[in-house]
RNA sequence: GCCCUUGUAGUAUAGCCCGGUCUAGAAUUCGGCCCUGUCACGGCUGAGACGCGGGUUCAAAUCCCGCCGAGGGCGCCA
């Protein structure tokens, strides 16, 4: 069976006039009026309306919306409100018959629920809202990866399936390696570390992994990290790389996605630059103004984040939280050693990254490592690259899934993603 | 782990609070008939649903209990 094209929808426009053309879609609307009819075609490109008429009605016969089809016919122009041209069909393929009923209304003129949506995810891309989000999500993964390879990054790919159980925290998903205990990497920060040894600026975007049972619109099981980790670069210098990704990412979509700006209905409007910079000391005290007392070292809630999100409502990095709060590579103050190189970029209430400087000197990590608990033989493989040269390097990990909430302004992660993981969600 | 909300045709909903008028309504989708410029086409017509189990009651979509599913929040989240 040949299936190839001629053209893409959008390659069709009305100065074609009279010209035979061979596209493919599927079959938005049709509309049936006796001896005439008048069917809508997308394809990824875009839609255009293919007129049926006279003894080519037969045509017709067997075809229902959904369905795949390939067309022939001739660009005439049109009377159509929404269309300067349209195909007259002179042969309508069906390459796939859609079954009756779809699980949902792909038209998006009702609008299914979440978890239908996501039961039917694949279908559910032809709702062009949905689409849409999609789309921006490749662009924004595009213009990542151009503003960090323009900064001299290079872009790796770490393992996710992982030996040792190391850095606590979060936990695990534990999985079977050949009888030997294995887990799902929940970040790439080691190895990440020890690539700054001789490529001195990686990046690496991927899925990562977290045990946890959170129920709510900005927690997955399975989510995509943006990482970055970069020799010779205090946390400062890092913190601009990332104000610079996020401003770029703004930037490069306002531009250049009209149409899917209309679709879901959202304006994204370019961040003001540079970011505020809120110091944890600074933030403990405005939470005192709105009568909210803590200690230094008390680490902040989401109630804590929330008020200190309604004073600063859009991007602000909270900087220089206590050493306490932070993991055993974290660096140190300067002047002040209860105090940490590191850094969270906030939207609001909504934490977006977090990252800092790095302990580089072996001595210095052992002895954080039994400050916190934490065996040092454990980290072996890791601590013994510290003894080959390892350059000072500070870094950042960033929430994809939740930067896109924040670019299309909805507050739920999965509707920025495929195929969601969460506790309650294994499939599709 | 805790709390709140919710489950009616394929989809999205009305009805539930205050039990009887529900033979469950309107929309859209789907089938049939009519229609040569529709554009959410229109007209006529047909098909299609109360998550599962138990209880209360003369009577349950409606009230109660359990189970299952879903949505959201808190906590957790180097």
């Amino acid at each position: 069976m040949d299936i190839s094209r001629t053209h893409l929808i959008e390659d069709l426009n009305s100065s074609m006039e009279g010209q035979d053309v061979l596209f493919g879609g599927w079959i938005v609307d049709l509309r049936k009026l006796g001896k005439m009819a008048f069917l809508t075609v997308r394809d990824v490109t875009g839609m255009c309306q293919v007129i049926v008429k006279g003894d080519s009605m037969a045509l017709l016969e067997g075809l229902n919306r959904q369905s795949v089809v390939r067309i022939s016919g001739k660009i005439q122009a049109s009377k159509a409100k929404d269309f300067d041209f349209e195909v007259s069909a002179i042969e309508i393929q069906i390459l796939a018959k859609a079954e009756y009923p779809l699980p949902i209304d792909p038209i998006g003129r009702l609008e299914s629920d979440i978890d239908n949506r996501l039961n039917s995810r694949a279908l559910d891309m032809r709702n062009q809202k949905t689409a849409s989000i999609f789309k921006l999500r490749s662009q924004v993964l595009a213009s990542i990866r151009e503003t960090l390879i323009k900064r001299k990054f290079i872009e790796i790919n770490t393992p996710k399936i992982i030996g040792s159980a190391s850095e606590g925290g979060a936990d695990l998903f534990n999985l079977d390696y050949f009888g030997k205990q294995a887990y799902l990497a929940q970040s790439p920060q080691l190895y990440k570390e020890q690539m700054t040894i001789g490529l001195e600026r990686v990046f690496e975007i991927s899925s990562f992994y977290r045990a946890e049972k959170s129920h709510t619109g900005r927690h997955l099981s399975e989510f995509t990290s943006v990482d970055i980790e970069a020799a010779m670069m205090d946390y400062t210098d890092v913190m601009n790389v990332l104000e610079s990704i996020v401003v770029d990412v703004f930037k490069n979509t306002a531009e250049n996605s009209k149409t899917e700006q209309e679709e879901i209905g959202h304006e994204i409007k370019i961040p003001n630059s540079p970011f505020e910079r809120v110091t944890y000391t600074q933030a403990l005290e405005e939470l005192g103004n709105m009568d909210i007392k803590l200690e230094f070292g008390e680490d902040l809630q989401d109630s804590h984040l929330r008020s200190l999100g309604d004073k600063h409502p859009g991007f602000f990095f909270l900087t220089d939280w206590p050493m306490k709060l932070k993991p055993f590579y974290i660096h140190e103050k300067d002047d002040d050693p209860t105090l940490s190189r590191s850094f969270d970029l906030q939207y609001g209430y909504l934490e977006l990254s977090s990252g800092g400087r790095r302990l580089h000197d072996p001595e210095q990590l052992k002895s954080r490592l039994k400050e916190q608990d934490l065996d040092p033989s454990n980290f072996e493989e890791h601590l013994k690259t510290f003894g080959w040269g390892m350059p000072p390097h500070s870094g950042w990990g960033m929430g994809l899934d939740r930067l896109m909430t924040v670019l299309i302004g909805i507050d739920n992660v999965r509707e920025v993603v495929l195929y969601p993981r969460d506790p309650d969600r294994l499939k599709p």
